[in-house]
RNA sequence: GUGGCCAUAGCUCAAUGGCAGAGCGUCUGACUGUGGAUCAGAAGGCUGCGGGUUCGACACCCGUUGGCCACCCCA
């Protein structure tokens, strides 16, 4: 025999067994279920994609953490896909028979090559709504308030989403007069305000050769308290970009008001920055004040990155939700609710002796026809053992058909939790889960 | 990508440079129509991997891989 290999998956990716698949799969149910009760509809694309289709869209840095998977005879560059994203814009362009709005949703793994940590991994989930071909505020208000509804539905309470404007961030460059090539370091120190306060970014900036006057100017404006709407058109009020990204705010909070989205949930932060280079107008991202965890969605309106595979651009504006992050917070926050078993089996059917094997397998058959999940003992072992078996499992219940039970068409029904037992008719099983065992 | 901490049985962790251990879990039996409790017993290890120092390394040194943490960035 040659050498035994250690097993081992590739560093920041892991298995999901299943008591954790079922998690997951309780999660994204809730999130598919809002989505389509927004009027998304669900797509798929190739994990992989073409190299030069992911190139040239995220920003340099982003760019860096794109994985290549070319095969080793292979004529086509192809990388796995960093986002859910630039693959929507990809179909859009290719299919312009689509009908505008569309609105789709994508529930799909994604690949960055980043040093892993705590609710960072190299291979995670993604779900990703967006609208595509809609300018109107409304359609940001709508991706607002479902951002909310898929958040409550998890059972999150203390999260805010913060909203800002690509266009204010770039206004505010343009007003603290910060040549071009520094507005991205400027916007990262921006971006930390929260986490290093107003002295450790200027500190910051002031190492960044950024001079003092425009760190004065930047700190007025940045340093504003949350939705100072009045104040901040008042400092750049003859700054064009700006005013044309408040209005686009103003208007946002508008349908916001009329959305039923508490108003604790939602928040107008000028400091906060999203690093993706594709981000044209408002840009959002959640946060949850209790376990720090970093974003749990983040997403914003990018008017023009179809453009760059078509003639004609067409305005879109989505979000993405976390949702390895959304899970270790549910995990650490204990939030799954009960009904979110261990085990997707409701009964263990045992097999008392080889001639009653046949009984069993029948009794089993009957109650998977009825819709009930229901396992059967593969080997006639003992009782002791098989009860052993169903209880490791967490499964619920266990029934019981010996010779006395089988002599009367009947079986005994053992609450594994209780211990308690029921005989039951075996033409009645099926019904009386029905009735709610 | 930069820096720090860590790696011993399935899990949680011990072991002055001198025989690799405990608790929990697992398996078997006491219990041949019933899991959890109790008792008795058993299995389980190239101490992450590769070098080095030493009479002797789980321990010290170097490298490497992986995990965690802080940066960077991000979901």
């Amino acid at each position: 025999m040659s050498p035994k290999i250690q097993p081992r998956v590739p560093r920041g990716m892991r298995d999901i067994l299943p008591q954790k698949m079922l998690q997951r799969q309780y999660v994204i149910g809730q999130v598919e279920k809002v989505f389509q009760r927004f009027g998304f509809e669900p797509l798929q694309t190739p994990v992989l994609e073409l190299r030069e289709m992911l190139m040239g869209k995220y920003g340099e840095d982003a760019e860096k953490l794109i994985y290549d998977a070319k095969h080793r005879e292979g004529k086509e560059d192809l990388s796995l896909r960093y986002d859910l994203t630039v693959p929507l814009t990809r179909v859009v362009a290719m299919y312009p028979e689509l009908v505008k709005p569309f609105k789709r949703y994508q529930i799909a793994p994604v690949w960055r090559a980043e040093r892993p940590q705590k609710g960072r991994y190299r291979e995670f989930y993604q779900c990703d709504a967006d609208i595509v071909g809609s300018k109107s505020m409304l359609a940001d208000a709508e991706i607002v308030t479902m951002i909310y509804t898929v958040l409550e539905a998890l059972g999150f309470k203390s999260f805010v989403t913060k909203i800002n404007n690509r266009k204010i961030l770039t206004g505010i460059g343009q007003y603290a007069g910060a040549p071009n090539e520094m507005l991205g370091g400027l916007y990262r120190s921006i971006d930390k305000l929260e986490k290093i306060g107003v002295d450790g970014v200027r500190e910051e900036m002031a190492k960044a050769q950024i001079p003092t006057k425009v760190i004065d100017r930047i700190m007025e404006l940045v340093a504003l308290p949350p939705n100072a709407f009045g104040e901040l058109r008042e400092l750049m009020g003859n700054v064009p970009a700006a005013m044309d990204g408040l209005d686009e705010l103003e208007q946002l909070a508008t349908f916001l008001g009329d959305s039923g989205v508490p108003r604790a949930n939602y928040q107008f932060d000028f400091s906060m920055v999203r690093g993706l280079a594709y981000y044209t107008g408002p840009i959002y991202e959640t946060v949850v004040t209790e376990p720090k965890i970093g974003s749990l969605t983040g997403g914003g309106r990018y008017d023009e990155l179809i453009g760059l595979f078509m003639n004609q651009s067409i305005p879109t504006t989505g979000t993405s939700f976390g949702i390895e992050r959304i899970i270790d917070v549910m995990d650490e926050l204990a939030m799954y609710p009960a009904s979110i078993g261990k085990t997707v089996t409701q009964v263990f059917v045992t097999v008392f002796n080889r001639d009653l094997i046949g009984v069993s397998m029948r009794v089993a058959n009957a109650l998977r026809a009825a819709g009930i999940n229901a396992e059967l003992a593969l080997d006639a072992d003992g009782l002791g053992k098989q009860l052993k078996y169903a209880a490791a499992k967490a499964i619920p219940f266990a029934l019981i058909i010996g010779p006395d039970e089988n002599a009367a068409q009947q079986a005994t029904l053992r609450d594994l939790a209780s211990g308690e037992q029921t005989l039951i008719a075996q033409s009645e099983l099926a019904n009386a889960w029905k009735r709610g065992t």
